[in-house]
DNA sequence: CAGTTACGCTACGACCCGTAGCGTAAGAAG
DNA sequence: CTTCTTACGCTACGGGTCGTAGCGTAACTG
């Protein structure tokens, strides 16, 4: 795959710095103001090396942010409900650092005109949050907290549906509504989902 | 309040003309290309007049993606369940337009960092929606489909949190997972939302 | 060594921003 | 009708960002 192409390499080094001078540029700037001479200007890098790597500030900033994401983990404390929770928390504090706070909309916000975007963002930020979920299921089916789902379809429309109430309703909370997610609403929004969850597997296993 | 001011008034028809025209201007160019300018000649006004009216492109277009929100409504179909999923419905199909799904994150992304503008979106676009909520409960109410609450602080708690799963969710479901909401989709998320809503109210009742 | 690729730097036209200045248009007050 | 006040259209401008081209140099390969 890799032909080990001759010539000079490039430097991973101004890699790394161009992309944490990207976030701290988010911090001091915000999205808007963000210019990608400042970020090279931050990174002790001439403008050029920016548009060989990237074709714009959109796949800059996304790869900038990405990494923060790798964060996010899936503990194992015993309970579905207490591993939700858990992660639920995770990924508020995520969203309260600034870097992410004012690009993660931003981006999503121009990706609906640019398909590449698009899958960019879905493949770097949105399928490792997807995992959790994933994650989660399977660890709560093994426990025997929620039961095997025999139909794969209907097991994959239910974790996309999990995956858009969970990030959903926390992005909505920390950006929209502009509020802070604290231990008492997490506990709350678990209750309201795995209550859901059950009462809903058993109305339809009772008919309905 | 209004101390009838003398001089020329400002033109009713002019600020018709520039909101249609940023909406048509948001379907062609979306949020990043929009420019004051172009918006300007397609209204067939000088610039100056968009900046004696608003400060910027953020206030603009929240003005004009505002008024596609009142078109939101609750309908009464008998149930609670029916009223929710008539609701998602009305909501993702509003999100389905290129006006709106290109702005609305954009704006809130900018919202991030400018208090102003978040309080101008909470009051020209959130609340329309929140309203909902909060009618649709009494109506709920009124059916003997939901318990009265007591205590008003967790009544407005719980409205929040049912509003940020409900509108969190169809967002995140339209614009990050790029995914249409169809009829199934919108009664499976009506179904765990309320069966959430009640088992947890139960779960409550009986301790716990 | 030559060959190839990345880098830093400069300069550039193009575009958009937001504002100032001016003359004119439209109502309100007398 | 005249005067006053405000809104409008238009032009022009400095300032900033964009994205690219061109060039000489640096780094690594065969």
């Amino acid at each position: 795959m890799e032909p080990a192409r001759s010539g000079r390499p490039r430097s991973a080094e101004a890699d790394a710095a161009i992309l944490e001078a990207t976030r701290a540029s988010l911090v001091d700037l915000g999205w808007s103001k963000l210019t990608m001479g400042d970020v090279a200007t931050r990174a002790g890098v001439a403008k050029t090396t920016l548009y060989r790597r990237w074709a714009g500030k959109n796949e800059l900033v996304v790869d900038a942010v990405a990494v923060l994401f790798d964060e996010l983990e899936l503990p194992d404390l015993g309970s579905l409900a207490a591993d939700v929770e858990a992660v639920v928390l995770q990924f508020a504090a995520l969203l309260e650092r600034p870097e992410t706070k004012t690009a993660l909309m931003a981006v999503v916000a121009e990706s609906t005109r640019d398909e590449a975007l698009r899958d960019r963002i879905r493949d770097s930020i949105v399928a490792r949050q997807k995992h959790l979920v994933l994650q989660g299921r399977e660890r709560a089916q093994r426990r025997g907290e929620l039961p095997t789902e025999p139909d794969a379809v209907v097991a994959a429309r239910t974790a996309d549906l999990i995956f858009d109430v969970i990030a959903g309703a926390v992005v909505h909370r920390t950006l929209v509504s502009a509020e802070t997610v604290d231990t008492d609403w997490a506990r709350r929004f678990t209750v309201l989902l795995l209550c859901g969850l059950g009462a809903a597997a058993a109305g339809r296993r009772t008919g309905t």
